[in-house]
DNA sequence: TGTGGCAATATGTACGGACATATTATTGCA
DNA sequence: TGCAATAATATGTCCGTACATATTGCCACA
């Protein structure tokens, strides 16, 4: 509203906004027809392909179903509502919380390779640790999981802290349990165990687990660090409450 | 490639697929950027339009960042997870956002067992009614996941309207009311296929399946549905941006 | 040497036209 | 009356063109 300066939406824009708010506004109930491409064409005075290009942006909000010969459904008059993930403590994110260990396997100094430097966007070659880790529960000895942590830079002072495992483990947290977090960026997938992940979760062959991928972004835009995490299938499950915002 | 009948794909579907390939294939690595869209149409011999089009697929699929001047940029030399879909909004939770379709294979009418009434927080034996779909992307016969969804309450009126699987997939959406939804919990988990769930799903048997698990609480502290989806491990991911709350 | 401005460039927006295809509705024949 | 062929129709695909706009990098100027 208060845009000091309005550079003007383009054409299609405003078109799906104009659709989006005649479904919101009962103009056009849940399970009617918009009117065709033509029409909308003709009543906006743009030309199809522009009212198409807006169409297709009403579909992609989710509010319309388009079908050869039938026309533009409307299946939702709700506007796409957010729900917020909150994340507290990086506990939260990590759902292992105090009852959890880590162990650091091996760390090694790596230079990015072309891959991994765009997954943290940064430039190949840049120096960076990496960090494989074994977690398992309190007094437990079969690890529930497997991580590859991946920090960039590489100082000597890090180096030398990072040697003693147990150190390391400790130095993670501090790593990455900083206010300065901005944002973590998290994907989740079902795979299926290699052989060498199977003997290191002491699973069978076969077996499920749970692949997690996370950026952390500082508040400075930059990526803090990366880790890969395999869960045991059996042993692990990761739970959310997404809650609508105040 | 062993089709038996070729409907022939678009062409810039084909396009897109070329690129993508050439991607994959190393021909336009990580960091570098495709050539412009005038030189794709040039190449494959197709109009602007056409190749702008096919531009656009590659750039859904995750795997280019499209900037002006610059051109457009390879971020990722993954094969695209297809479905990877960023389930923050309501609309994504329940009908995986535009792109994603939803056929209801079966409406019954069930009473509660133990076991699911807990869950649901209800009284066991209470109505219900339960809903068997299946879930696929707009042009693609293939599913990526087949849903259990179940609703306490069970009117004639409802029944009657679920009875038309297109209407049911519409509907969907009105049942749950949205602006009371409070929260939804999540509980997500990697689990190895059943005989049956692989036949529906098209995978082979032994494959992974990512779990979700969701409770859908009114603000009136009931819940208002709860749904079990089944995701094809090699057509899904989940992804979440966890934001600091500001 | 630093810098402001201009040209080059790739995507973004918008128009026009044409034909293809899937689906529904209608017509007509048996 | 039942069913197959056909017409109508809305979206899907594809082509052509033109100009807008953001960004880069070069070049001239101070």
């Amino acid at each position: 509203m208060s845009k000091h300066k309005k550079p003007l939406a383009p054409r299609y824009r405003i078109v799906a906004d104009k659709l989006i708010a005649g479904i919101l506004g009962g103009k056009y109930p849940l399970g009617t027809v918009l009117p065709g491409e033509t029409e909308v064409a003709a009543q906006f005075a743009v030309s199809r392909h522009t009212a198409r290009d807006a169409m297709r942006l009403v579909e992609e909000a989710g509010m319309i179903r388009r079908k050869r010969r039938v026309g533009s459904t409307v299946v939702s008059d709700q506007l796409p509502m957010r729900y917020n993930q909150r994340i507290d403590s990086l506990a939260d994110v990590l759902q292992y919380g105090a009852a959890s260990r880590l162990r650091v396997l091996e760390s090694t100094q790596i230079a990015l390779d072309d891959a991994t430097a765009a997954r943290l966007r940064l430039k190949p070659g840049a120096p960076c640790m990496l960090l494989k880790c074994i977690r398992h529960q309190r007094h437990d000895k079969r690890p529930f999981a497997y991580s590859e942590i991946c920090f960039p830079g590489n100082s000597a002072a890090q180096r030398e802290r990072m040697r003693d495992p147990d150190l390391a483990a400790i130095e993670l947290v501090k790593f990455v349990d900083t206010p300065r977090l901005s944002a973590i960026e998290q994907t989740l997938v079902a795979e299926i165990v290699s052989v060498e992940l199977a003997a290191m979760l002491q699973v069978k062959p076969g077996a499920a687990t749970l692949k997690a991928i996370r950026l952390y972004v500082a508040t400075s835009g930059r990526v803090a660090a990366a880790a890969t995490t395999w869960h045991a299938g059996d042993l692990f499950s990761y739970s959310t409450m997404l809650t609508k915002p105040c």
